[in-house]
DNA sequence: AGCACGCCGACT
DNA sequence: GTCGGCGTGCTC
């Protein structure tokens, strides 16, 4: 008896589909990409269909119910998931929900939101009692009246003392209908394509030529700061428009470009072109409307961060991954993929061009383009014209420093605040002082999860720990020995800022950090500010290296470059390459500009090669090293993280599970296990087995016999696998 | 992930 | 004798 099978991905961490029975009645509805309710073993749990055939349906249940009017994905895009979960080792089920809108596989259907409620200031001449409620006040104040989803932008939680407001008559809320994104609201000027120059008009036509060819081709373009990439990206989109095909952009963080929406919705909304941002201000509900308008067919351009890359754009005509070096287009956690590999297979699987655009790409992207397996196009020019920066090391081994800002760097602040120009020191530690020292005994203080040293945070009188939830008030006594001399060691932004201030009582100085910026909004403020050169003096970490440029700066000074370099990942050389290039790029758009550079390490190429802004002799010796080492791209890694709450138990079964892999390791290197750098984190210990061959065959031989025995793990240690792992924490 | 089955230790 | 520990295995 043949009948209608659907092949269904269910939500639970289950590498296998399953096969259900489709019953007549359901079988004009049924659909690839839509979701199911299924019965799988003795429970209940929610699916995707992502599969059709005909067969004996004898032995199969029969689906339950289904989810959605209208499917999620189509059959390309569930290829590509297919592939995504096949590459990565991660079960389909939940890599569809990753990719999918969250909110969407949980038991109850969500239905749109069509109106929300908006909050009012009412005049009490009262203030509330709380902080959070009194924050709260000021920031409805100040908008006149603000929505639930915008409030939610801005406050974290804002749910309970929204109420209490309203219960004591602080605001006054009214149920009404939905505002647009708030990336909308306000009107964009229209604005026109600049000319290009030759290298950008070179860059173009390559690029354009592969778009209306209708096939894969992937280029670099390496376009030194300043040179006009985003010019370039706008032409090939609008290309790709004209050719009555679909855009996506890519961005590591939204956040930080809101002038690269801009500029897009500047070029395209007034010739009617619909534009859809996904930006992590959004709610469920929001990114459901969006993820709808797109699959509808209502957008021509989609922009957004690392999960854009599954946006159901039917047409698909042009993918740019702009800033490709970005690590954050990894996701570290769960499904562990790169946004930016991925955009490579989505080109490849569609037949479409992929861009991927850097001042300083990665070194994989680069050593492709020599394979000739990406076409490299260069833009070396300044469209400003303005000339690169002069650079500085500053040697700071073997001085003692009483202040963390060495006498060069504390005199060319002075010049620049004296000529009325501005600067930018970048700092890339938050906080007041990495850690708190007893001066008697020596005790430092440790996160109980983590077990790293809390940092020290003075404004907010805590110590907190930068990688969990915990913070605890600074001991008046040290615990350990009861003495008082408990002294802060080492420097971060807040301490920077403070010592800034007290050597240039008149300057305005802000900083910029993850702790200054937890309210959305900030960051764009302090940015607007400087632009209009209402601040001298910005500090921050290596937030202050991204986004847009500072015409006004004529000093960049990085106070402590070996930070990242000494980090335990073989990235960490091209990581600070790529953060000081970046950072000097910010210095001296009029010209004249200098950028210093304090460290330890002033003969290492990476700091060399970055203060002459020399890619290319970078990208020689840290392939040299890469080679020597066989790490990628000169070979392949796989990143085994074991993790659990009982340390003995996480060990012993890294310890078996080393040695299994071992006698089956073939051309694979298993090293270690190893402790990870962090090896308690959030309470979990945790503890990794990386993978290392020269070729991805192998490799993808062990990982067959990893799922083989992964059965063998004793219950309470959970194994991760990452595939092209980009940091080893 | 859940949820059941199953096989050994300390309780009413 | 049973209650309950968690190791093992399965879910169309």
């Amino acid at each position: 008896m043949q009948s209608l099978i659907a092949e269904i991905a269910v939500t639970a961490p289950l590498k296998k589909t399953f096969s259900y029975r489709v019953e007549s009645a359901m079988e004009g509805t049924m659909a690839v990409g839509l979701r199911v309710r299924v019965s799988l073993g003795r429970r209940r749990s929610v699916g995707f269909v992502v599969g059709l055939r005909r067969g004996d349906p004898k032995g199969l249940k029969p689906v339950g119910e289904l989810l959605d009017e209208e499917p999620l994905f189509d059959s390309a895009l569930c290829r590509f998931l297919r592939w995504a979960a096949e590459y990565y080792q991660h079960p389909l089920g939940q890599v569809i929900k990753t990719a999918l809108p969250g909110g969407l596989s949980s038991e109850v259907q969500r239905v749109a939101i069509l109106t929300e409620p908006v909050y009012r200031a009412v005049p009490t001449g009262q203030a509330p009692r709380g902080r959070k409620q009194q924050e709260i006040v000021d920031a409805v104040q100040q908008q006149g009246e603000m929505s639930l989803s915008a409030l939610r932008r801005c406050f974290s939680a804002p749910h309970a003392p929204l109420s209490r407001l309203v219960e004591l008559g602080f605001l006054a809320v009214e149920e009404k209908e939905k505002q647009r994104d708030p990336f909308f609201s306000e009107a964009v000027p229209s604005d026109r394509p600049v000319s290009l120059n030759t290298q950008q008009q070179d860059a173009l036509q390559q690029i354009a030529t592969v778009i209306d060819a209708d096939r894969f081709q992937s280029f670099l373009l390496h376009g030194v700061t300043g040179s006009g990439k985003t010019e370039v990206y706008l032409h090939a989109i609008d290309a790709t428009l004209r050719a009555g095909r679909q855009g996506m952009v890519l961005v590591p963080e939204i956040a930080l470009t809101p002038q690269l929406v801009a500029r897009f919705r500047a070029r395209f909304e007034p010739s009617e072109r619909r534009i859809a941002v996904l930006h992590s201000g959004l709610s469920d509900g929001e990114r459901y409307d969006a993820w709808r308008r797109i699959t509808r067919g209502e957008v021509d351009i989609v922009i957004g961060a690392r999960s854009a890359i599954f946006a159901p754009l039917s047409s698909l005509g042009l993918i740019v991954v702009d800033e490709e070096h970005e690590s954050s287009y990894k996701q570290g956690e769960g499904f562990r993929y790169s946004a930016r590999d991925l955009a490579l297979v989505r080109g490849q699987q569609l037949d479409c061009p992929v861009v991927l655009g850097s001042a300083t790409p990665s070194l994989g992207s680069y050593y492709r383009t020599e394979q000739q397996q990406m076409t490299r196009l260069s833009l070396t020019r300044r469209a400003h014209d303005g000339d690169l920066p002069q650079v500085e090391l500053i040697d700071l081994s073997g001085k003692t420093q009483e202040s963390i800002l060495s006498e060069p760097l504390v005199d060319a602040l002075q010049q620049t605040l004296e000529a009325q120009q501005q600067a930018l020191l970048l700092l890339n530690r938050r906080g007041f002082a990495p850690f708190l020292l007893c001066a008697d005994c020596g005790t430092s203080f440790r996160c109980p999860n983590c077990e790293i040293t809390l940092t020290f945070h003075q404004r907010e009188a805590r110590l907190r720990c930068h990688y969990c939830d915990y913070f605890e008030a600074p001991a008046e006594a040290c615990p350990q020995c009861a003495g008082l001399n408990i002294e802060p060691e080492g420097a971060g932004t807040e301490r920077l800022e403070q010592e800034l201030s007290e050597l240039f009582p008149q300057a305005r100085i802000a900083r910029m950090d993850r702790d200054t910026t937890s309210r959305k909004g900030i960051h764009q403020r302090l940015m607007t500010q400087m632009m209009e050169r209402r601040l001298d003096i910005l500090v921050g970490t290596q937030m202050i290296a991204k986004g847009h440029d500072f015409p006004g700066v004529t000093l960049v000074g990085v106070l402590a470059a070996d930070g990242t370099l000494n980090l335990p990942d073989f990235r960490s050389a091209e990581r600070t390459f790529s953060l000081l290039t970046q950072v000097a790029g910010r210095a001296g758009r009029a010209g004249g500009g200098r950028v210093l550079i304090q460290t330890y390490s002033t003969d290492h190429y990476a700091l060399d090669c970055a203060s002459r802004q020399d890619y290319r002799g970078f990208y020689e010796q840290e392939l040299d090293f890469r080679r020597e080492l066989g790490y990628p791209p000169c070979g392949h890694l796989v990143n085994l993280v074991l993790s659990g709450n009982d340390e003995g138990r996480v060990f012993g079964a890294a310890a078996r599970l080393g040695g299994t892999l071992e006698q089956h390791a073939g051309d694979v290197e298993v090293l270690g296990p190893s402790p990870c750098p962090l090896v308690r984190l959030r309470g979990k210990t945790r503890c990794q087995i990386l993978l290392k061959a020269a070729q991805r065959a192998p490799l993808r031989h062990l990982l067959t016999i990893l799922e083989a025995v992964r059965g063998q793990l004793p219950q309470g240690v959970a194994l991760a696998v990452d595939i092209d792992p980009v940091d080893m924490f």
